[in-house]
DNA sequence: CAGTGGTCTAGACCACCAC
DNA sequence: TGGTGGTCTAGACCACTGC
């Protein structure tokens, strides 16, 4: 009887964590394993599906499967965080602080724009109050600032690895003309400029999801199709209550491990 | 040409979650589907493996596929999570509540054994110093209450869906013969005992992670093979800074949302 | 051009379930 | 026994890469 998917895959999945094939090292090709194990190859294609998804490996098409090289990265998500933060400011700092342990040199790149807030960000900027189900038909002559927002879209990288993307969101009736529209937010980052702004973020929340990655960060993150990432949706909250920014943090799950640690009472 | 198994997948999507395959409702059998759009019944199989990944759909040998029901869940993992503590003790009040404002009756089955513990507990409970490859092979001959735990494995059901696991470590020094090891802890929980001991928790941390569901959590949270769990390592420490307990908490990625709140400083 | 993976087909056998 | 999904095969065509 032949060999089934899911044996070849825990074979070749033990391969790799050994070490017979290497991390960044090729592994045979389709064809190969396929006749090595004696089956289609379907099947090895199949076998291998299942570590794409889990991330083990990377398939490009025309050039063949390597084994993955990054190892885990942890994200202290509170923490550590804030401690960081107080330094060079913002997330950035965070994110910078905790890659440099590691031994990665990280970079960054930020691009402002301004846009009309989604629904659901919209929501949490002023419509907190409006029950779930209304329609959101009405009054779609409202181009006002009240619904648009200063957008800080951030591409992270350890070395030359795209590892992380992180959306933030700001109300334009708060950022617009400030220096948060600026790509250098300068000593202490955005939250330092939100406070000169009067609205010092207070609070803070963090939803965690996970999702398959769109197709803009497969291609940005060097995803396969079918891979997973955490969506975090960070919202930071004024001592009024009001929410000044939104920041969604895209991950891929299998390289990241968030951290929360706070003290009792 | 032949429709893709992507498209088809992005089809049979869409008519769940517009309702046409309603929640609890039967699809078409692989053969019918791959009757409709004209391929072979391989690719509709592989459409519907990506959707059974996602935890949109379920199936079942020699009965059918059927849509999911159960909507998104929220675990709040502070905030929310102490306040309920305070009523009704330990996580589970916090599960209770969580639930109950959904509508959910929920029922959870707890079973406590002494065990010794697996290397990564032990690690957390007692040797944090040692550097991470310190050989683990030194002293196989200790078998003294140092290296046991008691464990608490619960089990916990929304209705009648089981949707989540916690198995509580708790160091044998501390709990050994005391209230943790009774099935019911009493008022305020596992946490109140504890502080009766002198080991109130007082710091806390939670690791997230993503994996694959083991055979057993397959079995019990009526999963796919192929489909993602969180695993939350939850980690209480005394005013000492004393690991007083160690929490695995598994849940089925598909269905839940994780959220932590916070205040500045 | 040859080598790689992406994907589909048509047919087949099996395990499991309800009847 | 017939219907369901699980899975494998052998062959095929395509897109993409690197030479």
């Amino acid at each position: 009887m032949p060999l089934g998917y899911r044996t070849i895959a825990g074979e070749l999945r033990e391969r790799i964590t050994t070490g017979q094939y290497a991390p960044g090292g090729r592994l045979p090709s389709e064809d190969a394993l396929a006749a090595e194990f004696k089956v289609s190859r379907q099947t090895v294609n199949k076998a291998l599906l299942a570590l794409r998804t889990e991330g083990l490996i990377r398939v490009e098409r025309g050039i063949g499967t390597t084994v993955r090289e990054l190892p885990m990265l942890t994200s202290r998500r509170i923490g550590r965080q804030r401690a960081a933060s107080r330094e060079s400011g913002s997330a950035r700092g965070a994110f910078q602080a905790e890659l440099a342990e590691l031994g990665y040199e990280t970079r960054s790149e930020v691009q402002v724009t301004k846009e009309r807030a989604s629904d659901r960000i919209m929501q949490i900027f002023g419509l907190d109050d409006v029950p779930e189900g209304r329609s959101r038909k009405a009054d779609p002559q409202r181009q006002d600032t009240g619904h648009m927002a200063v957008v800080r879209a951030r591409k992270m990288f350890a070395g030359e690895v795209p590892v992380q993307l992180a959306t933030g969101y700001y109300p334009a009736d708060i950022a617009d003309g400030t220096p948060i529209e600026d790509e250098d937010t300068g000593t202490g980052g955005t939250y330092s400029r939100l406070a000169d702004l009067g609205h010092a973020p207070a609070f803070f929340s963090e939803r965690v999801t996970l999702r398959v990655a769109s197709d803009d960060e497969v291609s940005f993150l060097r995803l396969d199709a079918e891979q997973r990432v955490y969506e975090v949706e960070r919202v930071a909250r004024d001592d009024r209550g009001r929410a000044v920014e939104v920041n969604l943090i895209v991950m891929p799950a299998h390289q990241w491990e968030l951290v929360y640690e706070w003290a009792a009472e």
